[in-house]
DNA sequence: TTCGTAATTCGATGTTCGTCGAACATCGAA
DNA sequence: TTCGATGTTCGACGAACATCGAATTACGAA
């Protein structure tokens, strides 16, 4: 990465609030779904969202500070990923509703409608498709 | 209440974004977390929590627009009571996994320090349970 | 060393949010 | 009808937030 290496909390010390501040905002949950969608790391130029870089690495740092994704550095760029198994511990099950939950609008928003290919993914509940 | 019928969306009509962003905020966790206390409803007037009326009933508004409460109409008074199980519908686990976490210093400050248990850690999940 | 790439930090801007007190609307009771 | 109690709405305020572009830091490569 860029500056100095980058700090994770413990997670105990990591609040439900902030947990819940974290992943309340669109563009913070949208990167929460794609870590999750994949197993592992994902590179950081990998996260291509419509937003500026300084954006993402802000809304990067809330995630890390939440607990939510850690990042590895090598070399000068760093790779993203979500403290998945220790987060079941300190909120067990959050995460995963949270993620089990197919989102209406934020799906519809944050899928590129480009890729053809069908995530069928979720499983489980139709969402009770557009009326 | 005062003025007019309350509105209720259809859980469906709620985005998951909608009710993360109305729980992430300490006094409406904690409205949550009172109501989910208890079974059935609670009175208005009953929710005494350090805040203006006018304070509150804002956040009262954002919880019922997240879908998350609804209250009742009698009189000039009105109870509000949590919608668990359409909520439990519509995102699964959810209101759950955020009730059964132990939120370090929420717990602390809005929990009466009269019970002198020592709980030291937060794994321990010496949660009630409700399930 | 110098250059370029990668990510963070800084400063600024506009928006949203939590909070309050005051004014208002609605109902039951006198 | 008038009065009092109960919630809601309205303005206003400061704090926090999302966003951006520019400056900065850190590293690898030439």
């Amino acid at each position: 990465m860029a500056p100095r290496e980058q700090e994770h909390p413990a997670l105990n010390d990591v609040e439900l609030v902030t947990v819940l501040s974290a992943l309340a905002e669109p563009t913070r949950l949208r990167i929460v779904r794609m870590l999750a969608a994949m197993e592992g790391e994902r590179a950081w130029k990998d996260i291509d969202l419509p937003i500026a870089q300084s954006t993402l690495s802000h809304h990067l740092k809330i995630l890390r500070n939440a607990g939510l994704v850690q990042n590895r550095t090598e070399g000068t760029r760093c790779f993203i990923s979500l403290r998945d198994a220790e987060l079941e511990g300190r909120f067990p099950g959050l995460l995963e509703s949270v993620l089990e939950c197919r989102d209406t609008a934020l799906a519809r928003e944050s899928e590129e409608p480009a890729s053809p290919e069908k995530h069928g993914a979720t499983e489980g509940s139709s969402v009770p498709a557009a009326t």
